[in-house]
RNA sequence: GCCGAGGUGGUGGAAUCGGUAGACACGCAGGACUUAAAAUCCUGUCGCCUGAAAAAGGCGGUACGGGUUCGAGUCCCGUCCUCGGCACCA
């Protein structure tokens, strides 16, 4: 039966009509249900990538049928670093492959009967898209954190507090370290200002630690560097400074944090979120210096343990922390400069992981301790970062492991401030017990003894309590060409946007897709884009995420031209109701998205801050791949089952392409011709002359040859069946493998119920469906009543895979009690629309329906119906069961315990020993205890 | 090491508030139809035991060991294992 007739039918129909268009409808509740949208890679849709797409589908339509008014678009993330790797080889424009790929995603996914309004599609590639994202990072360029008000505000309203204030009263996210009077700021120039801003602005310049490879010309990620090497061809990589585009996040930390509480995500992705923004209480102390000129200086230091401040014994600073150079004796600056040099080989990931032997020079001076004036030796090490906290400790080897080990190294000393409580053989970290010989905080236990440094350190002014977040401001420029241009001037190193109304800069043509030889992007190779007025273009592109962190607001109004999206229609649209993606986001960009509409919101331009409500991580489909074993050392193959365990390493496993096993009976002409290499090797059957592969779970991939791709299931089995199956496989959180072999299953179903209510196996030509107008049966009513609640439950918890199963139970029911009426399946054709929409309308269109079958409400369930005439209890003796008892439905309960009492089966089982009491819960169990 | 999720037949999985396991499907076995194959339909399918067999019945069983309860796959405590994330963050 080839149900891919109908497919091609009904994919038509809808298309002409329009029947899956979103349209804003006041007189409705709204439903916005997204998928996060692809990255359209030259390899096509594989059978995993779809999974999440038909559980939005199936709850889209379920919403349409309650009557919603329904979201749920598709669009694609195309910008990317496949394409312009493809074009560095082959010179062929990214947008000609993108565009390509992307009209293969789209029949793809319309192959599918997924019902997109795909006239409301986005392209992130696509410059009427990418003048907004380039006009919300001229927002995030022009705006400031006010961590008083707790939200942005426009850069003008800080220059004006300057003028008059200085920067004495402002309290905003920013680096700018020391204070400034209004008088300074007026005497300042242009680029004076310019810099101190960048210190504020939520979307900066700074310089930045990149992987800076000489020998290939380009700036490298942390991935592609292995040990100071390259990964690709083993050349020298350098830790070197470079200018860079940051985003201020920080600003945002804690409101991220807090709004994670508000949100129906899962735990796990709300835990790593949380480890990432990494928020720890603690405190600022400061440390006064000599440098060997006699100069005196403070050291900062953050510690969440501030209690153990008498426990110190020295400090360490991160090797490129800027108090080095002053802070370091003649006599080791040698050694100081060798292992700073060191230090910028190794990126800060190998630095973390690294560390079995403590590395660190004494730079020969000391610092003195706030209260004790004790003089402690001052260190750097690669242990502590520069990126987080002041980029300096205070080391106490007693109560931290790290310093612990780095002390026992360098035979520093370890002195316990904790009662009763020895640090020899490693430090002690928890946060208990009480302290001694700790001056003023001596007798008190830890907690106690936290908040009382945390005061003290602030009268006296030497420290003061502090918040630290582990989450840092993120790179936001890469040197690459296929990435949206920054919307910026440079002149006289000063940044200037580029007017609202020359929007969108569009990315030119560009000859090499090369970076050049500088570390800067291919952009940078074409001068008369670069030279611009009198200044230069920014010529690094933004990230892949930048595209993704805001696509959820223009799908509400893709075509605006005035505006990212007009503010009613996000209003009418957002909050989005259920978002369905993987879990690999989790601190990308579901953390970004989550910031750009934070930010949006403070600005008025986003309705709410959070725009996820609800998230659901889709599990992966797993590939099975068939491997054969060919004999190491001849051109022989050996089927599976005749290789012991113990032989197998004398075979070397080959994979073959999926589609030349039959299970795992493999083609042994097919594989020939497929590797023609192996075109005369012997083949060795088993004893009944069938040549096995073994099969094997893992990734699906192109490299492994288990690709199984929707279209050819779509072909074959049609995409009711494809969609049907997705869900079947299991719970959609999770992680399962494709078993060609169980599509047998959804297809036998459809087939059957196709058989069954049509009593024809052809598909053509079009037939009226007649069956018969008979009064259902109460007890064909109740399995009605039953799957319309089964299946509206399912579907609220998003339950598919028992979905399927119900319709499956629901057609052997009715096969067995030989039911075709029209006032049970007509119902259950709606149920079954969203699931397998293309048979349901046509077995909808044969009824005679002229309105389409998407337009039919959610039928509802009547509780009375599903009340059975008798109720059939187990009976239970002492938590056995026993036997059962069946009872008229409006059996009085009261009863039901003496009926129990006087059957005659109980006292088998009894044993003729006294009855305690009997358990009974209504229209459930009764349990007998004696 | 820390955090999170999970462990149920040959397989995917079901059992929503604790209610008396294994729904639904795959696979497998047997049968009907057929010259044959395909397709379709029917029967069986957790293990062990009683029974010639059908019927019927008994015992064990949801990673392991305890506990709470009339009753535990489900709740509590401990152990083991698998998967995912983070990992010198002071």
């Amino acid at each position: 039966m080839g149900f891919a007739a109908l497919d091609k039918k009904w994919q038509d129909r809808w298309e002409k009509a329009g029947t899956y268009e979103a349209i804003e409808d006041p007189a409705r509740p709204k439903y916005y249900v997204l998928d996060m949208f692809p990255y359209p890679s030259g390899a096509g849709l594989h059978v995993g990538h779809p999974l999440g797409y038909i559980a939005t589908d199936i709850v889209a339509r379920y919403k349409r049928h309650q009557g919603y008014a329904v979201l749920h678009p598709m669009g694609f993330d195309a910008f990317g670093l496949p394409a312009e790797t493809y074009a560095l080889r082959t010179g062929i424009h990214p947008a000609i492959t993108t565009e390509q790929n992307i009209a293969r995603y789209t029949a793809q996914l319309k192959r599918i009967g997924l019902g997109y309004p795909w006239n409301r599609a986005v392209k992130t590639s696509d410059p009427t898209y990418y003048k907004w994202t380039q006009y919300i990072f001229l927002l995030l360029f022009s705006h400031w954190y006010d961590k008083k008000r707790q939200k942005a505000r426009p850069i003008h309203e800080l220059t004006a507090i300057f003028e008059t204030t200085g920067n004495l009263s402002v309290e905003a996210a920013t680096s700018y370290v020391g204070t400034f009077t209004a008088a300074e700021w007026k005497s300042w120039n242009e680029k004076q200002r310019s810099d101190v801003l960048m210190h504020y602005r939520l979307a900066y310049t700074a310089e930045g630690m990149v992987n800076w490879c000489p020998a290939l010309g380009t700036v490298l990620a942390n991935e592609e560097v292995k040990d100071g090497f390259s990964e690709r061809g083993g050349h020298p990589v350098y830790r070197v400074p470079m200018r860079q585009w940051f985003l201020r996040i920080t600003a945002y930390a804690e409101r991220l944090l807090e709004g994670l509480e508000k949100i129906d995500w899962p735990e796990a992705i709300k835990e790593q979120q949380r480890n990432w923004i990494g928020r720890s209480e603690g405190a600022l102390i400061y440390f006064d210096a000599y440098t060997p000129a006699g100069e005196k200086v403070r050291i900062e230091v953050f510690s969440t343990r501030p209690d153990t401040l008498w426990g110190a014994t020295f400090l360490v600073l991160a090797p490129e922390h800027p108090l080095v150079e002053k802070l370091t004796a003649p006599h080791q600056k040698a050694a100081v400069e060798a292992y700073q040099q060191a230090t910028q080989r190794r990126s800060e990931r190998d630095r973390l992981i690294g560390g079995a032997t403590p590395t660190g020079i004494p730079l020969g001076t000391y610092a003195i301790h706030p209260y004790t004036g004790e003089k402690l030796p001052i260190w750097i090490s690669d242990y502590v970062l520069m990126g987080y906290g002041t980029g300096a400790i205070m080391a106490v080897p007693a109560h931290d492991q790290r310093d612990w080990l780095f002390a026992k190294h360098f035979h520093l000393p370890i002195r316990s401030i904790l009662a009763g409580i020895s640090a020899e053989n490693q430090a002690y970290e928890a946060k208990d017990g009480i302290l001694t010989d700790s001056g003023i905080l001596t007798g008190l236990p830890v907690p106690e003894a936290i908040a009382r440094i945390r005061e003290l350190l602030a009268q006296d002014g030497k420290g003061q309590p502090t918040v630290q977040y582990r989450l840092r401001d993120v790179v936001f420029s890469r040197q690459r060409y296929w990435g949206e241009p920054f919307p910026i001037i440079w002149r006289d190193a000063i940044p200037y946007p580029v007017p609202l109304e020359e929007l969108p800069v569009t990315l030119p043509p560009v000859e090499r897709y090369e970076p050049t030889g500088d570390g800067r992007s291919p952009l940078a190779r074409i001068t008369e884009w670069v030279n611009y007025q009198g200044g230069q273009r920014e010529t690094d592109t933004m990230p892949g995420w930048a595209g993704s962190s805001w696509y959820f607001l223009r799908y509400c109004d893709p075509h605006n031209n005035t505006a990212p999206a007009h503010p009613e229609k996000l209003r009418y649209w957002l909050p989005v109701d259920l978002y369905v993606g993987g879990a690999e986001h989790a601190v990308g960009h579901l953390l970004y998205a989550r910031f750009w509409t934070h930010f949006l919101y403070d600005l008025g331009l986003a309705p709410v801050a959070e725009p996820f409500q609800k998230l659901v991580n889709q599990g992966m489909i797993l590939g099975r791949s068939i491997i054969i074993y060919k004999d190491k050392s001849a051109p022989r193959f050996v089927s599976a089952d005749l290789i012991p365990p113990d032989q197998k390493a004398n075979y070397l496993p080959i994979r073959i392409d999926i589609r030349l096993a039959n299970d795992t009976q493999v083609d042994i002409d097919g594989f020939r011709a497929w590797m023609p290499e192996y075109q005369d090797a012997e083949f060795i059957p088993n004893a009944e002359g069938v040549f096995h592969g073994e099969p094997v779970i893992e990734k699906m991939s192109k490299s492994f040859h288990n690709v199984v791709t929707p279209d050819e299931l779509c072909e074959t089995y049609g995409a009711d069946t494809f969609r049907l199956y997705e869900m079947f496989l299991g719970p959609l959180t999770q992680t399962k493998p494709w078993d060609p072999r169980g599509i047998q299953g959804p297809y036998q179903f459809l087939r059957r119920l196709w058989r069954f209510l049509t009593q024809t196996e052809a598909i053509e030509p079009f037939a009226p469906l007649n069956l018969p107008l008979d009064e259902p049966t109460r007890e064909e009513l109740r399995h009605l009543h039953h799957l319309i609640k089964r299946i509206t439950e399912d579907l609220d918890r998003l339950s598919f895979n028992t979905c399927v199963s119900h319709f499956m139970s629901f057609l052997n029911e009715m096969q067995r009690l030989g039911c075709r009426k029209r006032a049970i399946w007509e119902p259950v054709l709606i149920l079954l629309e969203p699931f397998a929409p293309h048979i349901a309308s046509e077995l909808w269109e044969r009824l005679g329906h002229t309105t389409p079958l998407q337009e039919a409400s959610w039928p509802t369930y009547d509780p009375a119906l599903l009340q059975a005439e008798t109720i059939t209890y187990p009976v239970s003796v002492n938590g056995k069961l026993r036997f059962h008892i069946e009872l008229p439905a409006d059996f009085p309960p009261s009863d039901i315990e003496n009926h129990v009492r006087t059957d005659p089966r109980l006292s088998r089982y009894t044993q003729d020993k006294p009855i305690k009491r009997i358990v009974v819960v209504p229209s459930k169990i009764i349990n007998v205890v004696v």
